[in-house]
DNA sequence: GTGACCATGTGAAATGGTTCACAAGAAGTA
DNA sequence: TACTTCTTGTGAACCATTTCACATGGTCAC
């Protein structure tokens, strides 16, 4: 039962798994499923049908005894729960080899992620045209994000420049950041910030296979 | 202490840590620091002295009671549990967005993880050259693998292709895969997979600012 | 409407990971 | 050498997460 006041923390990992759970019924929606089980969602995903429903049963209860969930019904809930049934406004600074991959990327916009703004401080890069958005000056950073109404920032510039502009973005509003620099940065507490680290997941296989490390779970 | 034989299960997150201990040494080691404690260390990474003395005591005693970690001897038993110590050898698929990016970054490298074959199936990119790789037609993916002794991939191409493909690296040989598609992958219990999903952070950045989520760690 | 069946939701148990707290070892000082 | 200071290495305690197991409540066939 989810009293809406019952504030118990809810784990990262639940949070990742509704990512994944989201994901799927997605597909199934594709496919025209009607309702789906947790043992099928789970197998889906190769995890346990009992963490499925523990994971949901922290926000409610979303299913029907005997038949399952709905998929569009709970697709729905898991999109209000993530957060994603709405429109965020996100900046990307730093227009380089990552940063213009993920420009690229539709996805992030289906999900609600809508890349308004991009920044960079390369006198080359600043005006260039990136799928119809007009590369920033950096410079003009703190009143381009107000006046945007932005609170989310993806950081894609050099780990040596990153704590700088981490402060200002900070000073301008933002709440949220995805920083692929390789660097432990600092933000108050009440900003969230997430670190994408690929040379971490490349060690963790590197270590696997030394190691024999039995693969349990990808992630 | 750690016996070699201990074969004790090491957890993911202890891993992970080592892969920030192991970025914090090297930048340690270019500030000219002789040693350093465990409660610097974690400082540094936002961790607890205690987390950062189990991590180690997992693969041995490296410290001296009283003085800390000789950096430079700390930074090369990581290195070597990590087993990037070494040289890996590395295909990438997928010269799109990510799989251009990814090319192009240099850190990969030096941390033992070299690029030295590209794949795809468009035309217009087989035969083009990316930072001196030639990229290859994806028919001939089984032989050069082989050929070139590949053991890791880079996953780069989209989802609804990628198990098909995932199938074949499998067969030429491949023991791990850094997978970027957003889907779940099968591969046999031998072959380590790791996910990257950008969109997963996306979405928990958006729940915790929906739900005043207090930030704990980042990741 | 009745009964057989099925899958959820959830306390309780089990497992796994983190933090505590301190004995013990090493360095430096006198 | 003896004494102080410092920080490691590690069982034990604690806390969090996952798994188990089953009562509950709903579906569906007849
Ligand atoms: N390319 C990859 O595959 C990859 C992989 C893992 C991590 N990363 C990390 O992602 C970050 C970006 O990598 P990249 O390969 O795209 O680098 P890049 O050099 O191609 O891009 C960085 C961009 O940031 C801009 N920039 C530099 N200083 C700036 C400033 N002060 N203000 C605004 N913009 C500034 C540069 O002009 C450039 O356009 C780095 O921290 C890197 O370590 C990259
Ligand atoms: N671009 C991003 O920022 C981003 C972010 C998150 C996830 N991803 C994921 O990464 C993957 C690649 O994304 P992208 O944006 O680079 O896409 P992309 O279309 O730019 O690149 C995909 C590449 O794969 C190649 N390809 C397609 N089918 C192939 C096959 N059968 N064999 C060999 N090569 C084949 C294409 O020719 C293309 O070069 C996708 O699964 C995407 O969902 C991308």
């Amino acid at each position: 039962m989810a009293s809406p006041l019952a504030r118990k923390r809810i784990s990262e990992s639940t949070i990742h798994r509704l990512s994944l759970y989201y994901r799927t019924l997605s597909l199934l929606e594709k496919e025209n499923y009607e309702t789906v089980s947790s043992k099928e969602l789970a197998k889906r995903e190769k995890l346990t049908p009992a963490q499925v429903r523990k994971d949901l049963s922290f926000f409610g209860s979303f299913g029907t005894r005997g038949l399952g969930y709905n998929v569009n019904e709970l697709k729905s809930k898991i999109e209000s729960i993530l957060g994603i049934n709405r429109d965020w406004k996100v900046a990307l600074i730093g227009v380089g080899n990552i940063g213009s991959a993920l420009v690229s990327y539709k996805e992030f916009a289906k999900q609600g992620f809508h890349i308004i703004k991009l920044f960079d401080n390369d006198q080359r890069k600043i005006g260039s045209n990136h799928k119809g958005i007009i590369v920033s000056d950096i410079k003009n950073l703190d009143s381009e994000i107000k006046e945007a109404g932005i609170t989310m920032v993806i950081l894609a510039v050099p780990a040596t420049v990153a704590q700088y502009i981490v402060d200002d973005v900070v000073k301008a509003g933002v709440t949220a950041i995805l920083n692929f620099a390789p660097i432990n940065l600092r933000v108050p507490p009440t900003v969230h910030l997430r670190n994408e680290n690929m040379s971490m997941e490349l060690e963790y296989l590197s270590f696997a296979m030394v190691n024999n490390h039995a693969p349990k779970k990808s992630k």
